[in-house]
DNA sequence: ACCCCTATTGCATCTGGCGCATCAATATGC
DNA sequence: GCATATTGATGCGCCAGATGCAATAGGGGT
């Protein structure tokens, strides 16, 4: 996640972070020193210490008998003032209502950072075991609807620049094959006000969301639904408006006026960042 | 928040974070670079350095206009990955020291899934004999302390969409009729902070339970106690404060802020630059 | 006792964080 | 219009501090 371009100390340290947070560690309850700096491929010394650190202002914690380093009440308190909760605030009982009333299929709410889809909520239907936990993880922006959505303002200057260095390749089989793919489709999703997206993520995945914008008229989230084909195919039109209409909603509760916005050339950060490899 | 004991570089870097998280900051919608290091008394050259390097991680965003900077998304994606493990790691102990201390009875610690509540840890006092494993149990979410602290937040919409084609009839005497008599109760624990249940579940049952919240704000588990009547009803407003304040510690332990409003929908442009200077 | 695995610490090396000064860009004043 | 103030970025020399190696210390397991 923490890509590298020029290295630099706190680089370093960052994707220590970065490492506690993997699904690996999560699911071991957390790693040691000397498995953190395998992974790393750092010296052990050198983590033992950034450690000792991250643990003084509480980044991260010690589970005192296993030794093991978790990421620590410090991130969450600043994830609590972490860019506009009142999305969050506002999102959450709209993704509960679409899926339990309008949908019956998991809903996300996102944000994009730099060419890559954050998920911030999941909302799943009530009859499906949770099989992977969405939020806080990163599918790329240009073969998935939710990206779409959030590219939906974007020009084909801004997507060139914000895809340079972006392999298009994996993905499922009707993935865009380079930004000028993406480009046309970006403004089919335009018209329409959502994205359709037909096994470009994965094989046997449809999915369609719409952009949320706030007060100032720019895209800040997404709203979309995704499901197996052969379960939303053929109502995913409906799906795309339902989940529109919902975004509008959303937006409305930002403070949106409904007007279109002005050319804001790129996205808030988007200038920055990479593909993580 | 980040306590200096010996200066390194990475300590100084953090205190950055801690400064956008700030409720200054916060509500100046992020600062700018100097504003930054004055308030830090560190050098502009410096604190531009850094919050590059942070930016380019994205643990911090910048505003394209206002250059002011923000906490980045990727701090949030860092406490989304680790949110379960943290409920479970920090729950542990405070479910102990609540039967140990406090209550002196059987303690549990439950997420929702669905309509129904699914028990994550149990803590019971040493002298039960332990009867049955309810780790992993699911039970109805109506008519159940637990059940009744997670719908905490919900509207009677929400609830008759949830509980659309589950039956009530089944429990104890006391147990709500309808979606109705369900959305009251939930009123009431929403009134005090905790919810009180007797004999809803099983004759001779009571127990009380409380929301626990992570730091999206939204209720994500929920504490409770159960008892059989006789010994725990003369003090169940007692322990219904005692598992309230125990759910609003590990609350705070996920990253909660119990004193920001968590639903301010009204206001469009909150978030913005109202204070001059 | 042994070995193996893990975490921490001492120490010499030298990277890279630091402050000063400068520069560019954008307001603000007259 | 020019002058001034403010804010953010950068070039450069210096030394704090990050790095890596090696040694040390603890903890099981056999």
């Amino acid at each position: 996640m923490v890509t590298d371009e020029h290295p630099s100390s706190l680089r370093r340290a960052l994707s220590l972070l970065d490492a506690l947070a993997s699904d690996d560690a999560v699911a071991h309850g957390g790693w040691g020193v000397s498995r953190l700096a395998a992974h790393l491929g750092r010296d052990q010394s050198q983590v033992s210490r950034t450690l000792r650190v991250f643990a003084d202002a509480g980044f991260v914690e010690r589970d005192r008998e296993s030794m093991a380093y978790r990421i620590g009440w410090h991130v969450f308190a600043l994830a609590a003032r972490a860019a506009d909760q009142r999305l969050l605030a506002a999102g959450a009982p709209i993704l509960r209502r679409l899926v339990e009333k309008d949908l019956g299929e998991r809903i996300h709410l996102s944000v994009l950072q730099g060419s890559e889809v954050l998920t911030l909520l999941t909302q799943a239907p009530p009859h499906i075991i949770q099989t992977v936990a969405w939020a806080g993880r990163l599918v790329p922006a240009h073969n998935t609807s939710s990206g779409r959505a959030l590219l939906i303002d974007r020009e084909r200057e801004d997507l060139q620049r914000l895809f340079a260095g972006v392999v298009f390749g994996a993905g499922g089989p009707n993935a865009p094959r380079d930004v000028e793919e993406l480009y046309e489709r970006v403004l089919i999703a335009r018209r329409s006000g959502y994205a359709i997206v037909d096994e470009e993520f994965e094989p046997g995945l449809v999915a369609a969301a719409a952009p949320v914008r706030d007060f100032r008229g720019g895209v800040v989230a997404a709203l979309n639904v995704s499901a197996p084909k052969f379960r939303l195919w053929g109502r995913l039109p409906l799906a795309g408006q339902a989940i529109k209409s919902a975004a509008d909603e959303l937006s409305e509760r930002l403070g949106w006026d409904g007007t279109r916005p002005r050319n804001l050339a790129a996205g808030p950060s988007a200038a920055r960042s990479e593909v993580p490899a």
